[in-house]
RNA sequence: GGAGAGGUGGCCGAGCUGGUCGAAGGCAGCCGCCUGCUAAGCGGUUGUGGGGGUAAAACUUCACCCAGGGUUCGAAUCCCUGCCUCUCCGCCA
């Protein structure tokens, strides 16, 4: 969420219609807000104005009360007042949720290092890392080597639950298992993260907190059983984030990061026909993710090392990838600066996304209101929040079935993967 | 699922027969004084958010005693709803 009052200045000077345009979304969002914005301003300084009244008439009569005084005519005036705020506060109540509804939907500012584009074309290629692997024979697809080596099973799963579900079995699943801890390991052992194991269904407030609600409640597992509604997480992103909403941290406790590997789930609304076979887009995968809370004048710089860290993993497992700085017009909803990393995928011939690594500022915690206080300085500044995939499972999964695939249709495990799994090479019984 | 108790400032804890309560008292913190040093002691001070105001302050005003409604001229205090915590019983991985 932007802040209002940034939002009220920066209108005449361009900076945010400017910034909303960059995304290619439609202006006019700002029109009916400062519209609402200006009348509830005038409005407050009425109500106001009229509660001072009112504070004074109580007092006053209050004071005759305890000599043993009444004055009905006081008595009245107050009363007139008070219905009169009663009905314009009813009035500022509208105004105020309408204010913040509005504010919900609109888009954080792209930070000005990041490129311009409309859409994924726009994107920057910022760098690369190892030689793509040749191979002497046509590489097959990640699915067909799973299913032929009998550790996934996209039937049977659709059986259990239907299309974009998946059943890993025997060391398919023990794969994924390694893939989970190897990355667990890393990034607490020697990028100083602190694992947190957190709760995969959350509330309202926490999907708004991360800006996932409401404007992209299409995209979200709903529960709602009572009168509560719930959401299965698309990302550990939102409860890990949620840690802290609602508080104020010491300037000391900062930075502070976690890790965390959970199930994610996503509905898929809207790419019917995208990647319908294998890992890539599954309605229910899993992810280890990286979240930071920074003091703004860090943020940038933590960016770059939560970067380096999620790429650190595709490294250690010897996969080619590339990191490419999203452009304003392929930035996330709550985003000032977001880069991809991507993997290569042997059979695709392309690079394909394993960890979005996003710098959200003070969008998300001005959202979830988490603040922290500076030592010997009065009054609070909000956290910038951060985050990144470390990395998506599935997908790395795949990566790894594609680009070391043998001829034989056996796949060799990383090195650093082999004690996780007892085993340096999975092949068909 | 059933029965009860409770949610107050950074923490502990009064207030809860409605008005002088942004809220006693204690602790912690900060600033002075005192002291050979430390401790103790003494005095003062310390919340958050919004509006107005200022170059910035000062200043001023409104709101905030879990959250949201309500009663009332006036609510931390009374009523309703929700959330959360604790105790007991039942059930359960």
């Amino acid at each position: 969420m932007l802040d209002i009052k940034f939002v009220r200045e920066n209108t005449d000077k361009v900076k945010v219609i400017d910034a909303i345009k960059k995304r290619g979304v439609d202006a006019s969002i700002l029109d009916e807000l400062l519209r609402i914005e200006s009348e509830r301003r005038t409005l407050l300084g009425v109500v106001e104005s009229l509660r001072q009244r009112r504070n004074e008439l109580s007092e006053e009569i209050g004071r005759l009360r305890r000599i043993g005084e009444n004055n009905p005519t006081l008595l009245e005036n107050a009363k007139t007042v008070s219905d009169e705020i009663t009905q314009k506060e009813q009035h500022l109540r509208e105004l105020e949720s309408k204010a913040i509804q509005e504010l919900l939907f609109m888009p954080n500012i792209p930070h000005k290092s990041v490129p311009l584009g409309k859409d994924d074309t726009g994107n920057l290629e910022i760098r690369r890392w190892r030689e793509i692997p040749q191979f002497s024979f046509v590489p097959k697809n990640h699915w067909e080597i799973g299913e032929s080596l009998g550790i996934l099973d996209f039937e049977r799963a659709g059986k259990i639950a239907g299309a974009r579900f998946v059943l890993y079995k025997g060391p398919g699943a023990k794969l994924e298992r390694a893939l989970v801890n190897f990355m667990l390991d890393l990034h607490t052992n020697e990028f100083g993260y602190t694992e947190v194991f957190p709760p995969i269904i959350v509330n309202k407030e926490a999907m708004t907190g991360t800006g996932q609600l409401p404007k992209f409640e299409d995209d979200l597992f709903k529960i709602s059983n009572d009168e509560r509604d719930f959401f299965l997480i698309p990302t550990a992103e939102v409860p890990v984030t949620n840690i802290h909403r609602d508080e104020i941290l010491n300037e000391e406790d900062l930075p502070i990061y976690y890790t965390a590997y959970t199930p994610c789930f996503r509905r898929e609304a809207g790419s019917y026909g995208k990647d319908t076979k294998g890992l890539i887009r599954q309605h229910q995968f899993n992810k280890v993710e990286l979240v930071k809370f920074v003091k703004p004048e860090d943020s940038y710089n933590e960016l770059e090392s939560l970067t380096t860290n999620a790429e650190e993993v595709l490294k250690r497992l010897e996969l080619p990838y590339r990191v490419v700085a999203l452009c304003t017009g392929d930035l996330g909803f709550s985003s000032a600066k977001t880069y991809d990393i991507e993997v290569w995928f042997s059979a695709q011939g392309k690079y394909r996304e394993v960890s979005s690594c996003s710098n959200f500022e003070d969008f998300q915690s001005r959202r979830a209101d988490i603040r922290f206080k500076r030592k010997g300085q009065k009054g609070t500044e909000f956290v910038h929040t951060l985050n990144g995939s470390g990395l998506a499972i599935g997908r790395t999964f795949a990566a790894i079935l594609e680009n070391f695939q043998q001829e034989n249709g056996s796949v060799i495990i990383p090195e650093v993967l082999q004690p996780y799994m007892g085993i340096n090479k999975i092949t068909k019984k």
